[in-house]
DNA sequence: CGCAGGATTGACTGTTGTCAAGCTTGGTGG
DNA sequence: CCACCAAGCTTGACAACAGTCAATCCTGCG
């Protein structure tokens, strides 16, 4: 189950799929959407804080992160997307960004031009429902992260991020059963949760020395997954899954 | 300037109009809109998470918060809402509520039932890209508030927040010139910004000492917005507001 | 084989949390 | 009109989780 063997159509349809029944014909206007693929190196800019831009992003392969600075330089990493994902999906309707978004890991990345998905938004409009959707369990996401950032400590929050992407990665395929790829830093992660990066090498020493996880390089395998769940508070409905999901 | 003296429509379309130019037409369609309005006396529940309402609500007068709760009881607050706000948009296209939303003052709301508001969005495709706008500035807010929790101290984050509900408040007319109403409790500051109730007491001492701002009561004055905006790393760009207000 | 980036470890610091006690204040009822 | 109560705010002492700094250790790659 290669990431590079998806088409982007097939990507997109799947994931839209997974938050909103689509049919025939939906499925086939999302293959007739122009788009242009790119490739990315690791910490390449896709769009940065004011910019105005004319299209939209779909990651291919890989993983992207959105993200801002603080006057300080501290880096806090909103969210991070997945193949299937639109990162910037927003500036469909929002004029300018407001926040950045780059690649973490080697990405192949599809654009398409916000007047082709507005096109197609005003044809099917059960397609426009499901971008909408889209957009709206990013927010939910959001939500979920505030709670965490804001109440749990690191290792409950360690945990309930593991716990996401693998249930993330899985409704596109893109996890075995009970390990999937995380081509991140500590540092990186750290950014993500909100804790410097010595905690997330202690956080994610107690989590192996509890027996949940194991992490070797940048491969994450499960080991007690209901442990996990139980650690990290981790309850799917947030993701809004059409199966529930884990 | 009483909120009360508004109509439910009037406050809709002057909010919606701050995101989004609107034309009479489209304005007629939002008055045209069935809304039945009640009453809240504070810490009152609006929806629960795991609810599957069939209606939004609109904020008419008051505050509400959109908050979880993490399995040892601690609150977050991940959203307030002003007079103007829908807090549960997204349900319209998220079957199940992912948080709960409660009133934190009297309020006054109006519930706007999903099939009306469907049918105004199929017949102005504009109104409806309007209140998606709406709901993915909300978004955008969640991505500050991320920022904050994550990367800011206690504060820099309450000077930021006091910063965002000035803006938001002005922009829908609530505000007078440097002072508005704060109808929360300072444990309840607290769970918006994550820190404890007592640490919300010693950092607003700390603003009042450096001469930023004046609290008495639930009336919050501003005494030197540069200084207030520069302490609170706040940039309005987040909110999307039509007219760079602030 | 050596280098560079990332991961780990230890020692120390600091912001914030917790607990518990006092202090205001506004509302209520005698 | 005043006393009293409850809720909320303030204060101080102490604890703890997490941050910082710096040294060391891996490990993949050239």
């Amino acid at each position: 189950m290669n990431a590079e063997t998806y088409l982007p159509d097939t990507l997109m349809i799947r994931k839209l799929g997974s938050l909103f029944p689509l049919d025939e014909e939906e499925r086939q206007a999302l293959r007739d959407l122009p788009v242009q693929v790119a490739r990315l190196k690791p910490d390449q800019s896709v769009v940065q804080i004011g910019d105005r831009p004319r299209q939209c992003c779909l990651v291919l392969a890989g993983l992207t992160c959105v993200y801002k600075l603080s006057y300080e330089g501290r880096r806090q990493i909103m969210a991070l997307h997945v193949p299937g994902d639109m990162p910037d999906l927003q500036s469909l309707h929002l004029e300018v960004m407001d926040s950045s978004i780059a690649s973490l890991s080697p990405c192949t990345v599809g654009f398409i031009q916000h007047a082709d998905l507005r096109r197609m938004c005003e044809r099917h409009l059960r397609l426009a429902s499901a971008l909408w959707r889209e957009t709206l369990v990013d927010a939910s996401i959001y939500r979920e992260w505030l709670l965490s950032i804001g109440q749990r400590d690191a290792y409950t929050r360690m945990a309930h991020l593991l716990c996401e992407l693998m249930v993330r990665l899985k409704a596109v395929g893109l996890a075995e059963e009970d390990t999937f790829d995380l081509p991140m830093s500590q540092h990186e992660l750290a950014d993500v949760i909100g804790i410097s990066a010595v905690h997330v090498s202690r956080t994610l020493q107690a989590l192996r020395a509890d027996g949940l996880v194991q992490s070797r390089k940048m491969k994450v395998t499960i080991l007690d997954w209901e442990k996990l769940k139980q650690a990290g508070e981790f309850d799917p409905l947030y993701l809004h899954l059409r199966r529930g999901e884990a």
